[in-house]
DNA sequence: GCAAAAGTGTTCCCGTTACACCCATGT
DNA sequence: ACATGGGTGTAACGGGAACACTTTTGC
């Protein structure tokens, strides 16, 4: 039953797959669901699903994390697409992948029936086996990218809330570079842009208080237009 | 027959396929073949088709572009999959496109028999009206990937062939990126990657000889692997 | 001997880095 | 009053940009 390798493809699926990240306790988490059902029963995926009739990739996707899994989405793009004969052992399977991040919270995961519990992990700290399919790697490719787009788009502050302080900015600098970054050095670069606007000040745990600062998606998304380059 | 918006899919096809482009002629260009079969007769489309049962959308790729218009590829990666409903009026239709780069040639395109003719489009004269598809979406996306990663990957060198002189290479870096840049710090910053050997002089048309180099990909990849940045 | 193309070296400037001190508050 | 976290200014350095001249050959 199953086709010559030179035949053209008879059965295959195509679904997408998000790599979900979040920032809380100071840490860079990305969500993933435990599978309830074979194959891979009891293993760690990524949280996916098949395309409806009248919407695109990508609106699978906010649709599947919005409603199964609870979450309010701030950014969404594809990251790449696995087709490699062979990844699902029932039949030639597509995924197309996506990167999001999501609102800073705390709250934790709800999951949908088809899994047995849904978890946050610590980049650092992620399963060394008990993988799905190849999910693992879309899970690599996806932090590949994370790190790469820090530096030259705005994508940290998607990862807090619409009000947010510079140390907090500074810390997921900090913890996605996995370095200590000089703060005076990435206050003034950021307040550089022109594209945080002040609003106000909240008192800190200890010491002075806190500046609270919005980001100008408006200028932003304008300048962008006119070429000007985000750079941290 | 045509499904509510909110059903899964029920038929749809998934292929590839492929931005290629080549420097020829002083002169960035895309590869296009002209379709003789509806949906889209006589339009532009991109290189493309089926994946076969055994074999990466990425193979699917290589073997299409050597088989079928006889090019043989220096660098290739996915691009981008589109899939939004409605791309292709027959039905559900996901293409998962890639870039290609081929190494320098002056040899005209040769075509297979589902297309009327095929042709090398300057990058900056691109058919205005008569595309098939989205393709016209999937070429400009190229054009941003090959803008976007001249700069921090030595993708320029792909398209020249294995050796090539300093002036070729930089011009392919001017006609890219749309300006010209300085020669001498152009020439500096390349060799100080220490990524250049050199082989042979050549003669030049008209004046002094022309060094011609070899890119040291071992070296490169070497590199790589130890974190080193490629820039120019 | 001159035009055309290849090749090299130096200066200047701005942006990045490195670094030390003051401020405001809670305890 | 002091410890803690928030916030700012400055000097040194280095890489990128700007720039002019020499070399080699074909005609």
């Amino acid at each position: 039953m199953s086709s010559d390798a030179s035949e053209e493809l008879s059965t295959y699926v195509v679904s997408v797959d998000c790599v979900i990240f979040g920032y809380m306790h100071n840490a860079i988490m990305v969500a993933l669901l435990m599978r309830a059902e074979e194959p891979f029963a009891d293993c760690w995926a990524l949280p996916g699903g098949p395309i409806l009739a009248g919407e695109s990739p990508e609106q699978a996707c906010l649709r599947k994390l919005e409603e199964d899994i609870g979450l309010k989405v701030e950014y969404l793009e594809q990251l790449y697409t696995f087709g490699a004969p062979g990844r699902d052992p029932r039949k030639r399977a597509f995924s197309i992948s996506h990167f999001a991040l999501i609102e800073d919270t705390e709250r934790p995961l709800i999951w949908g029936q088809d899994s047995r519990t849904a978890q946050w992990f610590h980049i650092d700290k992620l399963p060394s086996s008990d993988w799905a399919f190849d999910h693992e790697n879309i899970v690599q490719k996806a932090l590949q990218r994370l790190r790469g787009k820090l530096s030259y788009e705005p994508i940290g502050l998607s990862l807090l809330p619409e009000e947010f302080s510079l140390p907090e900015l500074k810390n997921i600098y900090d913890v996605i570079l996995g370095k200590e970054l000089d703060r005076r050095n990435f206050y003034k670069k950021i307040k550089a842009t022109g594209l945080l606007l002040p609003t106000q000040t909240i008192p800190s745990t200890r010491g002075k208080p806190t500046q609270l600062y919005r980001f100008d998606r408006k200028r932003y998304a304008q300048l962008k237009e006119e070429g000007f380059a985000f750079e941290i």
